[in-house]
RNA sequence: GCGGGCGUAGCUCAGUGGUAGAGCGUCAGCCUUCCAAGCUGAACGUCAGGGGUUCAAGUCCCCUCGCCCGCUCCA
C-alpha cells in the first residue's frame, strides 16, 4: 500500500488536502491524472447506469430498464434527517451493549435499584421506558431487592461493571456514552443561529427519496423506474484510515429503483418481477459491471449479508467488495445493493404530511371504456449504493502491478475506459522531421479523443523513458513516429501490458484508439 | 477511543549535540533509430508544526498535527 501511495503523489492521482499546512486528518486531493481517472468512472457510470441502463438489459419485467438522474443538494431540510434517522441515531450520545449489540441514547436509559440506593455486590438492572425491558428488568430488579426505584444511568458511576443491560443477561456490557457525531452541522444564513442549524448530507439518497414525487409528478416516468445521482457526502467518521478508503468526505454513486409493491402484482409478475427478482437483477448487473471496468478476478466478490445483518426494514442486502491490500485477506465495500422496502419513503411521508403514492394507472379494475382505475401505492425500492473514491481507489490498487522483468518494473495497468491518459504520440528521435509528422498524429487524436481523457506526447529524452512514463500513468497505447515513418506511413504502436509493439498505418490510428476505448 | 510505529528534497531513505546528504526522479544542453542507456550542468529543504534544554538541536525533552499498523467501533 505505500508504494502504492507513493506513485499516487509521485504521478499526481492523489494528494493530501491543504498539505502544506500539514493536512487534515480524512481528507484528500486528486491531483491531474487521480481527477481523471475519477471523472471516468463517473462517466462510465452515468453512461451505464442513466444514458443507456444496464447496457440495454431488459429488466425481469422484460421492458427496458428506465432511469433518470437528478441532482440535489448537499444542504436539505434538517427535518430530511430527522425522517431518515440519522438525527436521532446520531446526533445524541448513545452506550452501545457488547452483548446484545444494541444501541440506546444514553438519556434514555434508566437503572433500577434497590430502594436503600446501596445494591452492594449485587446487579441493576438497566431499561428504556415504555419499551419491553422496562416490565421485565422491573421483575427481576424486584426479585432481587424486594422495593425498588429508579434512576439514570448517568447518575451511575462509571464503569457500570454491575448494570445488566436492558436486553441483556449478563452485567457489565454497556460501553461508556459516546457522541456520534456522524453528521457535520452548518448554520445556512448570514447571522448564526443555532435554531437554524442543518446537515451537510450523509448519503446522496434521500435527496432522491424527498424528490421522488415531483419526479413522476413531472416527467412521464412510470414505476418501475430509476432515479439515480452522484456526489459528494459528509461523515464525520470517528476512525479516518486507509488512504481514501474511509473520508470525511467522499462522492457516492445511488440509484433508487422504484418497484411495484409485491401485494399490487398480478398473475406472472408475481415469480418474475417480484421486488426480489429486481434485487438479484440490479446485484448481479452491478458485479459485471465493476468486473467490466477492470475490477475482475479473485479480488472482487459479492456478498450476500446474513439475516441478522440486516437492517430491520431490508429484506435482502448484499455487498460488493474488493479486496485492498490494507483489508487483505478481507474485504471492503465499494457498493452495497439493498431491499429497502418502502421504509424511507414512508417515513417521509409521515414526517412531511405529503403523500408519496405513486398512482398506478396500468392497475386496478377494468372500467367500462377498457382502461383501468389504478391503484395507488408507496412503492418499494432497490438502491445500488457505490461509492465513487473507493472505486477510484480500487482502480488504483488494481492497476497497480509490478514486474521485475520490465524495464520498468512498475505500472499502472488501468482498463482503457477508465484510464486518465488514453494514448502518447512519441517522435522515436526528436529529429528528421518525426517531431513535425508526430505533433500531426498528435493533434488529430487530440481532436477526436480529447474529450475522454489526455492524448500525450512527448519528444524529450530516451524512448525508454518515455515509455516508463506513461507506463506509471497506465497510458494503453503509444505510438511511435520512427524512421519507416516517412517512408510508408506507418508507425509503431507498443501496448502497455505486454511491451509488445506492432506497425499499423498512421491513418488507421485513430480508428485502432476508438476500438479498443469501446467506441 | 486505546496501544505501537513513522514524519529529513517530488519519491525512497542516510544523517554520532557542531557547515543539510545520497540514489532515483525533474529541468537544460549534448548524444540517441524502440524500452527508466551515457556525458555535462542546474534547480529543488519552514528537517511535520510549536515550545523547551543547550554556547550550539534534524539529533535531547514536552505539546500539537498528520500518515501507517493492531485493537475497539462501524449507517
Amino acid at each position: 500500500m505505500d508504494a502504492i501511495m507513493s506513485l499516487c503523489k509521485r504521478r499526481g492521482f492523489v494528494y493530501q488536502t491543504s498539505e502544506i499546512y500539514g493536512g487534515i486528518n480524512g481528507f484528500w486531493d486528486y491531483g491531474p491524472l487521480g481527477t481523471l481517472l475519477k471523472r471516468n468512472l463517473r462517466e462510465a457510470w452515468v453512461q451505464d447506469v442513466v444514458m443507456n441502463p444496464c447496457w440495454g438489459r431488459n429488466g425481469p419485467d422484460g421492458q427496458p430498464v428506465e432511469m433518470v438522474m437528478v441532482d440535489t443538494r448537499i444542504i436539505q431540510h434538517p427535518k430530511v434527517w430527522k425522517a431518515s434517522g440519522h438525527v436521532d441515531g446520531f446526533n445524541d450520545p448513545m452506550v452501545d451493549c457488547r452483548e446484545t449489540r444494541g444501541r440506546y441514547r444514553y438519556d434514555h436509559v434508566q437503572v433500577f435499584v434497590p430502594a436503600s440506593g446501596d445494591a452492594g455486590d449485587k446487579p441493576t438492572f438497566a431499561y428504556v421506558g415504555d419499551q419491553p425491558s422496562e416490565a421485565k428488568q422491573r421483575k427481576k430488579a424486584e426479585k432481587t431487592f424486594g422495593q425498588v426505584k429508579s434512576v439514570a444511568l448517568s447518575s451511575l458511576p462509571q464503569p457500570w461493571d454491575r448494570v445488566i443491560a436492558p436486553d441483556a443477561e449478563k452485567p457489565g456490557s454497556l460501553t461508556e456514552p459516546r457522541m456520534f457525531n456522524l453528521m457535520f452541522d452548518t448554520v445556512p444564513g448570514a447571522i448564526r443561529d443555532e435554531a437554524n442549524k442543518a446537515y451537510l448530507r450523509p448519503e446522496t439518497a434521500q435527496g432522491i427519496f424527498v424528490q421522488a414525487k415531483n419526479v413522476w409528478d413531472t416527467n412521464r416516468v412510470r414505476v418501475p423506474f430509476g432515479i439515480a445521482q452522484t456526489g459528494p457526502s459528509f461523515r464525520n467518521e470517528v476512525t479516518p484510515r486507509n488512504f481514501t478508503f474511509r473520508s470525511r468526505e467522499f462522492e457516492q454513486m445511488e440509484i433508487e429503483f422504484f418497484v411495484v409493491p409485491p401485494e399490487h402484482l398480478e398473475g406472472e409478475e408475481k415469480t418474475k418481477s417480484d421486488p426480489m427478482d429486481w434485487y438479484r437483477f440490479f446485484r448481479d448487473w452491478r458485479m459485471e459491471w465493476w468486473k467490466s471496468i477492470g475490477l475482475g478476478g479473485e479480488n472482487l466478490i459479492l456478498r450476500e449479508h446474513e439475516k441478522d445483518e440486516l437492517a430491520h426494514y431490508s429484506q435482502a442486502t448484499s455487498d460488493i467488495e474488493y479486496r485492498f491490500p490494507f483489508t487483505s485477506p478481507g474485504f471492503g465495500e465499494l457498493e452495497g445493493i439493498a431491499y429497502r422496502g418502502n421504509f424511507d419513503l414512508t417515513q417521509h411521508q409521515k414526517h412531511s404530511g405529503t403523500k408519496l403514492e405513486f398512482r398506478d394507472t396500468t392497475r386496478g379494475d377494468v372500467l367500462p371504456n377498457g382502461s383501468r382505475r389504478g391503484v395507488a401505492y408507496i412503492p418499494h425500492v432497490i438502491e445500488p449504493s457505490a461509492g465513487l473514491d473507493r472505486g477510484v481507489l480500487a482502480l488504483l490498487c488494481e492497476a497497480y502491478t509490478i514486474d521485475p522483468a520490465r524495464p520498468s518494473p512498475e505500472f499502472m495497468k488501468f482498463h482503457p475506459r477508465v484510464a486518465p491518459i488514453k494514448a502518447a504520440v512519441f517522435p522515436l528521435v526528436d529529429k528528421d522531421g518525426m517531431p513535425e509528422v508526430a505533433a500531426k498524429l498528435h493533434a488529430e487524436l487530440k481532436k477526436k479523443f480529447g474529450h475522454l481523457g489526455m492524448i500525450e506526447t512527448d519528444a524529450k529524452q530516451s524512448i525508454g523513458k518515455r515509455y516508463a512514463r506513461m507506463d506509471e500513468a497506465g497510458c494503453p497505447f503509444c505510438f511511435t513516429v520512427d524512421g519507416d515513418t516517412l517512408k510508408d506511413q506507418t508507425v509503431t504502436v507498443r501496448d502497455r501490458d505486454t511491451g509488445a509493439q506492432q506497425r499499423i498505418a498512421m491513418d488507421k490510428v485513430a480508428a485502432f484508439v476508438g476500438e479498443k476505448l469501446g467506441l
